[in-house]
DNA sequence: TTCAATTCTGTAATTATTACAATTTTATTT
DNA sequence: AAATAAAATTGTAATAATTACAGAATTGAA
């Protein structure tokens, strides 16, 4: 299936500019901010506007096509992975990594059981990733 | 322990800004955001400026005295119970609740094999509180 | 009491995000 | 194919959270 189709499939009509970000989405496994995606694609579609981006992964949030992640302090990721899994940010480069979710059905129906309903379940880590820890050792 | 005593155990030196802000996180556990230290606080300390609460919380945290929440898309939240926990976001009215975290030794395992330095752990859900399920079930 | 260090304050600057009106593009109807 | 309507995009301006910073106030030590 290509993009094009893919958005079909959440129900958000393609367009050059939304075909562009969502195909950025699925080939980059960044967890990019809005601005990561609009400098990657200012180079193929100069006319795009900030604006655009924002309200694209707007609406792909809405459509279930993308997660927004709110691990990073500084601003907004965006994640076209929509599987569950977890996260993982080194504090020193601050880049995501995916990590296996293990999710904790009785957990959930604990929560659920208080008379909450459970719609999204968000896990991360934050720490120290291996290149960073290689770097900082070699330093000293 | 009071509040005073509490801060030194945390290498902070105590005033009565930071008295003040620490007794507010400690006895109020509706993980509140800046703005709402700032406003509850305004009325006993009438200079307290937000600089302050800004700088206070970043301290507090530093120093391992309290967590910085991004869980609110809006803005940073805070909390004074540094235990293991987990939280709950109600959509419908944003109320951040306590949760009971069950920590995955086996996940931690896996990712601190891979290389990663595991130093934070982050659990959230959101979805609707009883009281907003109620609420909105009693207009239809 | 004097001096130095720390903390606090208020304003200004920065940055992410949103609002919105105008323009462009796309789809539909005639 | 032209005219019309609807939707999407754009760019600017506004908003809001956060940070930078310099001066004032407070604290602690000599």
């Amino acid at each position: 299936m290509n993009v094009y189709e893919y958005l079909l499939s959440y129900d958000i009509k393609p367009s050059v500019q939304r075909i562009a970000i969502m195909d950025y989405l699925l080939k980059h496994h960044t967890h990019p901010c809005i601005d990561e995606i609009y400098m990657a694609l200012h180079d193929d579609i100069p006319t795009l506007s900030k604006t655009t981006v924002y309200n694209t992964l707007k609406l792909f949030v809405e459509h279930g096509a993308a997660k927004m992640l709110t691990i990073d302090e500084r601003n907004a990721c965006f994640d076209g992975d929509t599987s569950a899994h977890a996260h993982f940010q080194c504090k020193c480069c601050g880049k995501i990594f995916d990590m296996p979710m293990h999710i904790n059905e009785k957990a959930i129906n604990d929560i659920a059981d208080k008379g909450f309903s459970v719609e999204e379940i968000h896990n991360y880590y934050k720490g120290v990733c291996p290149d960073c820890k290689k770097n900082n050792s070699d330093k000293n």
